[in-house]
DNA sequence: TTTTGAGTTGTTCGA
DNA sequence: GTCGAACAACTCAAA
């Protein structure tokens, strides 16, 4: 009997996995999670919590079958093949920078011993680098990459029998705890179905327009499922109908898909401006911006909406989009720094942190990546805030110094001149000035 | 090759 | 309160 590796990265799922699958068909398989210490040390107690629950929920469907062992990651992954006498080992291939390397890698040293790596699928209903013009140049704007996206056939994985083999024995180190004590959500493939059973009936009619109210549940929270691949994508779009609402969360999928595929053309966009042109813009530097961001990080910049995303993502380790899109318009524009503290931030604190997500979701809001913004879409976060959370629900749930506020000043508290700053904190600056600011950098960078 | 229309998520101002 | 226009210039996709 011959024993096949299934290399667990982000597929923490038994159902309609193809690397799964490719290793049952190759023989008995050896689950495998590596620990990687070069991803771990990016990761918050909160993502690396949830991660591990991930794992563990994960064994459990095995009968605990998993098997552990410390990086670094080449040598673990050949020496583990060596010990067990596997000939393949089986993996959803990642298409990120860093795992595109580590893969090459590690397949190089497979291949000097005489094994493969077998990539036999992806995290994506299409891999990245398929979807592209009719003159097979990659497509730069979402609306046509969702067009085109559209079109490509895709199929699931067929759930054959599989049979593990039983090397616990072989297991080496127990890294689990993290000392995250706060909730995170039950990372199982039980608990995802249940929820997004619960949620889709309710909330996919009226998606288009609740997913944008931070104080309702109005958006699937599946993110960080996606993420690890505990879900994927593809399972979802079997769930989806014709409706309006499933059409927009359709293209949210898509969305995913898209960053993902800009990344994969352009690997040294992570973390730099997509557009060359606007290096060129003018960021703070220096004691008062890094005094700010502290302020940012801590959730104490005095503007009420802002402060409340911050703190539900370090808090929960998850953040509602239509928040992180005003935080980070606050971070770039109003404190004019670079996108790139923001993105380091969210990526250490996020349940979800996706780096091709992130990178370009903040790119986007910077001006400086595909599709970007418009220079002069500043958001308001007075404004955002009384739009999108009119009785202000979601700021008293976690704001709870200015939860007696009524709706109206809770959105803008200094306007009340009620609250010693002991209490919350006075704006850090001010928006109409930051903005005329912010345009007038934008502008400039445009030239003429 | 050239041309044309479009491009996730906004704000402000004045009528 | 509501509504439409203005806010730059540019790049991209497709005809």
């Amino acid at each position: 009997m011959s024993f096949a590796v299934w290399w667990i990265r982000r597929d923490m799922r038994l159902a309609d996995n193809k690397a799964l699958q490719s290793a049952a068909a190759a023989g008995k398989v050896v689950p495998l999670f590596v620990y990687d210490d070069t991803l771990l040390a990016t990761a918050g107690d909160a993502r690396r919590e949830f991660m591990f629950r991930a794992l563990n929920a994960l064994d459990n469907s095995m009968d605990r079958a998993l098997i552990y062992r410390d990086g670094p990651v080449v040598e673990a992954v050949v020496e583990f093949c060596r010990l067990v006498g596997a000939n393949t080992v089986h993996i959803t291939e990642d298409f990120a920078p860093y795992g595109r390397r580590r893969d090459a890698a590690v397949e190089k040293a497979l291949a000097a011993d005489g094994r493969q790596l077998v990539r036999a699928d992806t995290p994506y209903v299409i891999a990245p680098g398929t979807v592209r013009k009719d003159d097979e140049t990659p497509v730069k704007v979402f609306t046509p990459f969702y067009k085109r996206w559209l079109t490509h056939q895709w199929s699931s994985a067929v759930d054959g029998k599989v049979e593990f083999a039983d090397f616990r024995d072989l297991c080496v180190g127990s890294r689990m705890a993290t000392g995250w004590t706060s909730y995170t959500p039950n990372p199982s493939e039980d608990a995802l179905w249940e929820r997004f059973d619960e949620w889709a009936p309710r909330a996919m009619g009226d998606y288009k327009e609740a997913r944008n109210n931070p104080a309702i549940d109005g958006t699937s929270m599946l993110s960080p499922y996606l993420k690890f691949g505990i879900v994927h994508p593809r399972q979802l779009l079997h769930r989806l109908d014709g409706s309006a609402g499933s059409d927009v969360f359709r293209s949210e999928i898509a969305w995913r898909e898209f960053y993902a595929d800009v990344l994969f053309h352009q690997p040294e966009t992570t973390w730099k401006n997509l557009q060359p042109k606007m290096d060129a813009l003018p960021v703070d530097s220096g004691a008062i911006a890094e005094e700010r961001f502290a302020k940012f990080c801590e959730g104490k910049t005095g503007y009420p909406i802002v402060d409340a995303g911050i703190r539900q993502l370090l808090g929960s380790g998850w953040m509602h989009n239509r928040v992180r899109m005003i935080v980070a318009s606050f971070l770039v524009k109003d404190l004019h720094l670079p996108w790139q503290w923001g993105a380091k931030f969210f990526m250490e604190h996020l349940l979800d942190a996706d780096i091709a997500s992130n990178a370009h979701g903040w790119q986007w809001t910077a001006g400086t990546g595909t599709d970007a913004s418009p220079f002069f879409r500043v958001f308001n976060p007075m404004g955002q805030s009384e739009k999108f959370d009119p009785e202000g629900e979601y700021l008293r749930r976690w704001i709870p110094e200015i939860a007696h506020l009524d709706n109206k000043s809770i959105h803008a508290p200094w306007t009340l001149r009620l609250l010693a700053p002991a209490e919350y904190p006075e704006p850090i600056v001010d928006h109409a000035v930051e903005r005329e600011e912010a345009l007038a950098r934008y502008k400039a960078v445009s030239g003429k």
